[in-house]
DNA sequence: ATACTGAAGGTCAGTGTTGGTCAAAGTCAA
DNA sequence: TTGACTTTGACCAACACTGACCTTCAGTAT
């Protein structure tokens, strides 16, 4: 097998088991891997561009890093998947539940969790019946959705 | 971690707990953390630079100190004054004018200008009296804007 | 007042630790 | 043979850390 489908394998594995996040040190990949350094920006340029649905990210210096985030399509499913499964009314319990799900497996920031939580919180809703909180509640919580898997798109 | 995080780290800290306002001295934090003296100002000048947001000041000689203050406050004083103009109810257009404004300002982002917009969207109040939608908006909108100066204070 | 002394903080160049780039050379299938 | 893809290493850039040496300030002795 070339030495570049061993890299780019080893970082999709990785890739797979930790939700599509992966943080890796390059000398210490092309020395576990047996490679020259060099070859793991190779196979990232050539394997995981933004085309393919990859944000790579990295620092120099010590304590560097080279981090891959799988952004592809897998998103948009699964967040689309997770607004039709919200249903006519939801809690606050139960948003801030979905939420916290999303933002554990880097489906949306924590910047966009707190922001959005703030939304559907209760607190927000004091003038409304409780009937009808709830309604809304899904109604707000899924058109936030929507747009934030829209705002990827241009990314 | 890298010792120049944990030293950032620890000036958050006092400065998130002291209202943007903290003074050290440098030998005893060195000396607190495990440094060098030099590794203190390595840290200022290199993550509470003006540009960042933050003032440095210092004295030398017997009671020498540093003082670093956050002056982030410009744009949460901003905010905090939009949020209480809004009254107690506020049409979707109004909203949405304000928060152009503010992104055109970069006192939000543009992510943010968008994620909130699609909140306070009157295609998310279709359940809802007309009388209640404007009260109800003005309720979800400045609770976002609060909670959005909140997340400031910690990066 | 002046000079001296000790106690801060400031600077900077040197060294170490990572990751980035690129041109040259190698491989392989069409 | 040609052209696309792969591999490599020399050289570069960015970030982190350190210590020797310098400047500034307050207090104290003369």
């Amino acid at each position: 097998m070339k030495m570049s489908d061993l890299v780019a394998q080893y970082i999709s594995r990785m890739l797979d088991e930790s939700d599509g996040n992966a943080e890796i040190q390059r000398n210490e990949l092309a020395n576990l891997l047996g490679c020259v350094p060099s070859q793991i920006n190779y196979v990232i340029t050539s394997r995981f561009t933004p085309e393919q649905g990859y944000i790579v990210e990295s620092r120099r210096g010590g304590g560097g890093y080279i981090r891959i985030t799988r952004v592809t399509a897998d998103r948009r499913v699964a967040v689309m998947h997770i607004v039709n499964s919200i249903g006519e009314h939801i809690s606050s319990s139960a948003a801030q539940t979905i939420l916290s799900n999303m933002a554990e497996q880097n489906m949306i920031s924590h910047n966009d969790h707190i922001l959005i939580s703030s939304a559907l919180s209760d607190k927000a809703y004091k003038n409304i019946s409780q009937v009808q909180r709830d309604t809304l509640r899904a109604s707000i919580m899924k058109n936030m959705l929507i747009t934030l898997i829209l705002l990827d798109d241009r990314s």
